[in-house]
DNA sequence: AAATTATGTGCTTTTTTTTGCAACTTTAAA
DNA sequence: TTTAAAGTTGCAAAAAAAAGCACATAATTT
């Protein structure tokens, strides 16, 4: 086998599957482990792909996971234009914390007249940009990992509120599990702001849906309306349909 | 699994649920602890996430506050210099809001192992950058103006509180006229936390020293110490060494 | 065509990287 | 404070990469 018809072979093979080992290489196109990885040395100088231990990445992989700031942003926006359309003028709203309400609170109409409350430090942040829109901001002990305040303080304040509505920013959302999380204390202060809303709105990247954390905040029957970037007839949110949810 | 595709995948967890557990990594991906440590401390070391006792948080999680249009900079790092000297451990520390505060915040020593109570939204947002502080919100209605909480709700729980140091942001100070202030609510706040503190220190940019607002907060009496810019000796401090403040 | 040069390949040895283990220390939670 | 979990350090085995060398083959020059 010729050497360019060699590295043609790993390019092809590196790209359909995402990753080759050498020892693999080696045996199929039986050569030497030092051509190889000279082979794949090449490539890589050539910036056809990665070159790893033991083998190699395609290009295309690496970048996936190379993403900027806010992961999956543009999904996020999507959810967060969803979002506000819901919201009306005089409305209570009650949010938690994280990056898709931190999108939601951009994503708001500059006349809207509304009193959101919440917990979380750079929600509130953006909430002030917003000249219309009051806040009130939930006190108590702040939780460095989530950046909202938690504990028994924060949540009897959230149980004398009755809001009309509540965005949950969701960490895992399965059809049986229901909407878990992994932080004992955040997921004490969604259950609370679940029960004090009249309707719950679950904010969920494609990407998290099927998918489960330690804790459970609450059943999929909790929670009212999905939002998501996937179109609404994809066979992954039948099972949310059935279930009664309504999709957006 | 190749080390780069782990990593990947990795950041791809951590990206998609703000947090992962090692224990939880090194039963998914079939590799002992050891290497999801190492794992996550050369992606932490890269800048790609945030470690933390046993598992990681997404970098998005931590972003920083930009104070290139601060006035006075300077003059405020360096009185925030001053007063973060008089911060010791174990110490509860009250504060209320604006630029000179977040200064001070941001001339904490890394170490040190201290609760903070406050109602402004960014100066809480400053100490979270701090991994020993505590820090508790102080929550109820949001005022725009000063970015602090204000109203019933937070003075009552500031005055359950007994702090040890209360560092207030001054807006104008005046030998007869005491500490003043522009906006009414904020008043109420400032009020409370100087009630519910041992020792009060003013931090006063040299402008603001011998102005004069429409509220007055305390006699200046009630202040303990005096933090400018302002060398000690100069003529427009000694109405206040008269008046028994503390200089520094 | 012969000689020379360049290139490609495989083998061996050395060096580096990666990984898991064990003993010990630190951290955080009860 | 006590205790269990997590982190650290040093080490050793295994895997992989790199370097140097030898040999074969292709290309180029004379």
């Amino acid at each position: 086998m010729l050497k360019q018809e060699r590295q043609a072979f790993i390019l092809h093979k590196v790209n359909l599957h995402n990753r080759v080992l050498s020892s693999d290489l080696c045996i199929e196109i039986n050569v030497s482990e030092d051509t190889v990885r000279r082979d794949l040395q090449e490539l890589a100088d050539n910036g056809k792909l990665i070159k790893a231990h033991g083998g190699a990445l395609s290009k295309s992989f690496h970048n996936s996971f190379n993403s900027s700031q806010v992961y999956s942003l543009e999904n996020k926006k999507c959810i967060a234009q969803k979002a506000a359309t819901l919201i009306k003028d005089g409305m209570f709203v009650l949010t938690t914390g994280g990056t898709t309400i931190i999108e939601l609170a951009k994503a708001l109409p500059q006349n809207l007249q509304a009193t959101f409350i919440t917990g979380s430090i750079p929600v509130a942040l953006e909430y002030m940009h917003h000249p219309n829109i009051e806040i009130i901001l939930i006190g108590d002990k702040v939780s460095k990992n989530s950046q909202i305040t938690v504990g028994g303080e924060a949540i009897s304040k959230i149980k004398q509120i009755k809001a009309d509505i509540c965005f949950v920013g969701t960490n895992a959302l399965d059809a049986e599990q229901g909407l878990t999380d992994n932080d004992w204390e955040v997921v004490q202060v969604k259950k609370a702001m679940i029960e004090s809303s009249d309707k719950v709105v679950s904010l969920t990247i494609g990407e998290k849906i099927n998918t489960c954390q330690r804790i459970q905040v609450c059943n999929i029957d909790a929670i009212d309306v999905l939002i998501t970037e996937i179109p609404k007839d994809s066979a992954i949110l039948q099972p949310y349909i059935k279930k009664g949810l309504e999709i957006m």
